[in-house]
DNA sequence: TAAAACTGTGTACTAGGGTACACAGAATTG
DNA sequence: CAATTCTGTGTACCCTAGTACACAGTTTTA
């Protein structure tokens, strides 16, 4: 009945987080419960309670974690682009879209379960900011402050219908909003 | 024990779809569970699963009056708009949004949690639907299909980061890629 | 080395919830 | 009016789940 290892076991946490976030992907944040994660970790119930208190320090956790490798994936995307003009930014951006969409797709369906639940849980608020924060934070290497943020909002409208919709914006659909907001002259 | 009421009460069947309306707007998708409504609409538990068998008849039935009352809002808004300018269907636009997260936050709350769980349930898809639809429908009065598609895209930006921001878009922010999509030229 | 502190686990308590269903009045039908 | 059908309810079964907690090895400390 006791335990069968020694002390603190540092990879046992990783492991708790890692197998949190895969649920959290695979089936959203009314998937997560303690017991499903000790099911993905395969680690007995009394571990996930021991690391991780209550369900929102789990949570927590996972969605700092979830959110801190978007802004890696962010990053890595605004360090490869060059200089480049306003036309070879929009289709950077379109080239963005699509590859999250095509790539990133439960990351990205999460994101947006994220805001949607941070709406009503204020707790989680500064965990769904984080990722139209990042979005700006990149985009103001190349564009100013306010274009960036018109462009994060533009961003997620298009992001949002590319999950969403029936039939998925095409890339001219994507690229001519984008053009236009960063087309200067009223 | 047995039943005190006659025969079909239509108002009981009207009764628990309005507590379930207000459940779902005051709480969300997750707060939804027949004993909250049962309570909510004072009936007893079983009248909730006598008149909507399972769960998602219940949520089904809710959102399609829900996504009916906001199809009348929008056709209301559309309908008191004259023949106007495109500098006037912007500023009417903004008007729109600003008045939706003033007013219908909650709707608005619930729209946006119904689309991201209508990416995890095929069954919801229909209903989530449905307002980027009537957006467009109302929206086509006023400009051809292509760009009625965009500006839905944009506005769902644009309430997106209303309701989710720390700071939310200034009337400027709104007006602004608003205008830039509805002005031609490349 | 004895005691205190820490790391884990197994189990159990409590609450909430979906759904089935037996049953009871009322209405309808023959 | 008897039988059948419909409307509606109360209850109960079974499951999931959060969380507390006693307890057991292990390590550290005095």
């Amino acid at each position: 009945m006791g335990a069968k290892r020694g002390p603190a076991d540092p990879a046992r946490r990783e492991r708790i987080m890692a197998a949190t976030e895969r649920i959290l992907l695979r089936g959203g944040i009314a998937a997560l419960s303690h017991r499903a994660v000790a099911r993905e970790a395969g680690v007995p119930l009394g571990s996930t309670t021991y690391y991780f208190a209550t369900l929102d320090d789990l949570l927590d956790a996972a969605i700092r974690r979830l959110s801190e490798r978007y802004a890696l994936r962010l990053h890595a995307w605004g360090a490869a682009l060059g200089d480049l003009s306003r036309a070879g930014l929009v289709e950077a951006l379109a080239d963005l879209v699509e590859a999250l969409v095509r790539e990133d797709r439960p990351a990205l369906v999460l994101s947006f379960e994220l805001s949607a639940a941070a709406m009503r849980r204020p707790e989680l608020r500064d965990a769904a900011l984080l990722y139209a924060e990042t979005e700006c934070e990149v985009l103001r290497v190349h564009t100013d402050e306010r274009t960036a943020r018109a462009l994060s909002r533009v961003l997620d409208g298009l992001l949002l219908h590319s999950l969403a919709a029936a039939v998925p914006p095409t890339r001219a659909d994507i690229t001519g909003p984008l053009a236009a907001l960063l087309t200067p002259g009223e």
